[in-house]
DNA sequence: TTGACATTAAAACGTTCGTTTGATACAAAC
DNA sequence: GTTTGTATCAAACGAACGTTTTAATGTCAA
């Protein structure tokens, strides 16, 4: 696939071929060597130029996971304040496309949330760094932005769960997409992907939607 | 840990300990050196018995993840039963619980859905036989069950995507623990479950429940 | 031209991996 | 009492791992 003359310094193809290793196989089910080949250049250069292996994981985190955060976050910050005040569909709906639709392709998107969930299900070094510099601020700001929309007599902690589960149905998505495609017997088409959107914004919206006419409570 | 004089036999020993380490790190991450530890019994015992490590992992689901399982759909199934009819409340309770506290013990449960978790992300040989005899029957029955409290005019489609998404929820907040527990600063403690309970079952039913005064639609 | 530096190359290091081997223990069957 | 089959053991196998080492490059300033 990939052969050594690409463009850019072996570093730079390094960390984009770790990412891509990392985000698909996981840690430890990628070896130096195949970071290496892939890359196209000698076995020895992921320690010369990252110390080890564990550091280039964390400067992938670094160098491209965290300022490709940093422009979603602030595409769906620039969508936000586009409308002139808060309704609970339009701050849903920004947050969703932000994730779903935003400013990175279907590659990088795929790649963000694959290393993400990764980190999400195994914490490592990097997620400090991630928590840190990208999921708490943006997750405070959220609650805070929603904080008008939501119900009140809610504690600072029910507005982050309720943030929190917004996020994880879109992180969901993505995360399971192998699985969701294979027992819906969908692919994730644009058209599939069209449909998740709306239906992440309303099952945040609504949850289940559910007809209260028929029940006992 | 776990000692050489513990209960069973070796070959029920290994699937405990390989199900407990599997789930805790992933297929790679263990080694069979450490199941075999782990299970008391010699390094040769996992070949002798599963003839690899891979055949190992396909038979912790096999007899040990879809029987349970199947315990829980059943659960889940009189829950629902026992019920004079369909209240959407009384149904998403059901599922909720039956997922959340159902037959299964904390620790049980803890395995369970990392185990199946790690498969929705990843999928190996072992998802074709979970989607086969558990999800798919499962997600289907579940969707024709909803169907009287659900919104008119959603296909069979939009009902499994809204399925799909009161499992992901559940699924979530047990994959995502560690981190959960690391952005909100809580543990896992009795009562945070609880609390996580009441939210899931409340997100899933009335979403992001939004003051609907405030917006534009 | 020289020396210093950054980068790459090839080979080897010691360790751990999954798997296999051959011996041994202990039943039940004949 | 011998045979047979099952189960477990210590030991070893070759392969792959992360890392280190040493030599060979190319580049640029002095």
């Amino acid at each position: 696939m990939s052969l050594k003359d690409k463009e850019g310094f072996p570093k730079e193809r390094i960390l984009s071929e770790a990412e891509a290793l990392f985000a698909k196989k996981g840690y430890v089910a990628v070896s130096v060597r195949e970071i290496t080949k892939a890359a196209g250049c000698n076995l020895a250069a992921v320690n010369y130029h990252f110390g080890n292996k564990r550091n280039l994981y964390i400067e992938v985190f670094r160098s491209r996971w965290v300022p490709r955060a940093k422009r979603m976050q602030e595409h769906a910050r620039k969508s936000l304040s586009a409308k002139d005040s808060s309704s609970p569909t339009a701050e849903v709906q920004a947050l969703a496309r932000a994730f779903l639709e935003g400013p990175l392709s279907d590659r990088e998107r795929q790649l963000h949330f694959q290393l993400m969930a990764r980190e999400l299900a195994w914490p490592t070094e990097a997620f400090e760094l991630v928590a840190d510099q990208v999921m708490r601020p943006f997750l405070k700001e959220l609650a805070d932005r929603l904080r008008p929309v939501l119900p009140e007599g809610l504690g600072e902690e029910g507005r982050l769960l309720k943030v929190l589960s917004v996020l994880g149905m879109v992180l969901y998505f993505n995360f399971a997409r192998e699985a969701v495609m294979r027992i819906t017997g969908r692919e994730y088409s644009a058209a599939f992907k069209d449909r998740l959107v709306d239906h992440i914004i309303e099952f945040s919206l609504t949850g289940l939607g559910a007809n209260r006419n028929g029940g006992l409570r």
